[in-house]
DNA sequence: CTGTTAGCGCTTTCAC
DNA sequence: GTGAAAGCGCTAACAG
């Protein structure tokens, strides 16, 4: 006789119906294996019964698979449920769990909490990492056998969804410098190995091509702008290391508040929440975009194309990225080294 | 001897170390229950070996904890995930939930896809209900012995957290009224009871106070309203289903277009991304912005704090509310039904 | 089609 | 301190 105050379990439901554990079992998850009329008998009284049906934990222990995939960020949960392009990526991801009934569960790479404790990780049929990860570490804490699609970076052996960062930076380059400026700048999002915020000096050691994506973002803008005959060294680099406006702001009013003749009128930013943040920073001060100003961002956010003047900037696909990882990961395309192509969207920020 | 292909168990691990099982066990969960030398034997044995702590699904059966929450979301994961008010929320909730080595599950109630797979749900030690669901029904799939958090309405006989919705409304309207409108209009967030945009009419149901907080939020208003002596009858109100751009623009649309002597000269808007909507699309025609048309909103995000004009609202925090919801759920704050204020935030939009 | 049974990998008494 | 043993609730052989 089950107790009052447990949960009723499988068992319990088989032996209160007088049926067998198999048959309970087979009711919930292969109908096939019995006849409708005790199917339905056992599903009408598991209701009856208040039966929720199968422990999920019991039944992930027993086939080895949860429907559960973990997206591991290389930011904090905060950080990258506020921006919006991590925020449509992991919409992308749900959106392809979701219809095929998996669930999302969301891990940081960067803890803000110390202690790291064991894994909740191993419960996940697979994994999205998204990326570079603060430490490698971390990466090595998966579960080796399981599947993983790394985003935005490279994991050896693994496959991988990319955008064509270089060609997609040097055609907005290449159109910005159609109007030659006076004098170009660049706004780099986490270039430097160690974190910095400002103007970057020869001093600074970057960041390898496989851990950031800026890099291939600055070939892209270089060849560009030595295609246009400009010298790279008259064109300073300043670099952010957090794509969110109290970060970004600093940095750029430093630039802004530049003596007229030395002030960039052109800046090339790795980012819509960089360009924006100069284009409401540039608005406060009179000066006027794109007249004064030109500005370039990438992303493609919302954001960026409801306000006037819009931005001009570099559409991805965040959504198309996450869905793609998420079906690699389920098993429903091929797992390949994917790269998806960006669209060049001009606004009135740099016509 | 554990076969090549086949995970490393702890009990492999135990065997290979000629040691029993409960001290390998002991080494991961319970340092105070063995020899600091054995542990420490035990813990750089299993790196070498590979061996990765204690499988999730095995432990969480044991013992009956997975250290996930869920959140369940009353919009489809894709809403809420490019929502900002939302994901701040989430943002509020996974920090708590990092902070205390848990990881977030999101679920979404408005499932896209149909068939509604046995519940990985179950796996939760804990649920934090967000927003009204479509269905009831999805709330009962819940197992009702775990810890549930409502936020933003209410389930019978359980914790919730809510913001003042009333006070607030009537704040804002009662600014906003100060300088007297010619004509106000209402914009509403998901208050009929079947889906509808455009004007409401005397026809529709309504859906009740428990099930939306459109309607405390009209309360308010109205109190406002009553107060500065306006028939409410001279207040025409308007319905908005979702809370996006591509949905809120076809009911602004036709309420701006309306004739000069028709048009509304402030709208009070239930949410800032509506407001927001209003400013951009009453810009591209050339209707001034706060001299022809006042505007307020509601939420604070920052998108429309970081634009000219800025947009008078109410700020909620909703961080905050994620953090004390999390922090009811994981039982390190008493589960009562709180309730958060919220500040009024003046800006050019409605000055 | 139905029932019996052997674990999935782990934690936790309980005896030593 | 340490080790042996009993399941947590379920699924998937397999035999009937």
């Amino acid at each position: 006789m089950p107790s009052h105050h447990r949960r009723i379990t499988l068992k319990d439901l088989a032996h209160e119906l007088g049926v067998s554990t198999a048959s309970v079992s087979n009711a919930f998850n292969r109908p096939d294996q019995l006849s409708s009329t005790l199917r339905s008998h056992i599903l009408s009284e598991a209701k009856r019964l208040g039966y929720q049906g199968p422990d999920a934990r019991a039944r992930s222990l027993r086939t080895g698979r949860s429907r559960i995939i973990a997206v591991v960020l290389a930011e904090t949960l905060t950080y990258s449920l506020n921006d919006a392009v991590s925020s449509e990526l992991l919409s992308g991801v749900a959106e392809v769990l979701d219809a095929h009934g998996h669930t999302l569960l969301l891990l940081s790479g960067r803890q803000p909490g110390s202690d790291h404790h064991p894994g909740s990780a191993s419960m996940a049929d697979g994994f999205i990492v998204y990326g570079l990860m603060p430490s490698d570490h971390l990466l090595s804490d998966l579960p080796p056998q399981s599947p993983l699609v790394a985003v935005d970076f490279h994991v050896e052996g693994r496959p991988t969804v990319h955008i064509d960062n270089e060609p997609a930076c040097y055609a907005i380059a290449d159109h910005a410098l159609a109007q030659r400026p006076k004098r170009i700048g660049i706004l780099c999002l986490r270039l430097t190995a160690t974190p910095h915020n400002g103007p970057l000096t020869d001093q600074q050691e970057w960041l390898s091509a496989e851990r950031t994506i800026t890099r291939s973002r600055l070939d892209g803008f270089y060849r560009a702008i030595d295609q246009h005959g400009i010298p790279r060294d008259q064109v300073p680099l300043w670099n952010i290391e957090e794509n969110i406006h109290s970060v970004c702001a600093p940095v750029i009013e430093a630039i802004l508040d530049l003596p007229d003749d030395e002030r960039p009128d052109l800046l090339l930013c790795m980012s819509d929440r960089i360009a924006l943040t100069a284009l409401t920073l540039a608005e406060q001060r009179g000066i006027r975009v794109p007249e004064d100003l030109r500005l370039t961002g990438f992303d493609g956010i919302e954001e960026g194309q409801y306000r006037a003047p819009r931005l001009t900037t570099v559409r991805q696909n965040s959504s198309e990225k996450g869905r793609m990882a998420a079906r690699m990961i389920l098993g429903l395309d091929e797992p390949t080294a994917s790269r998806l192509a960006t669209t060049l969207m001009i606004g009135e920020s740099c016509p």
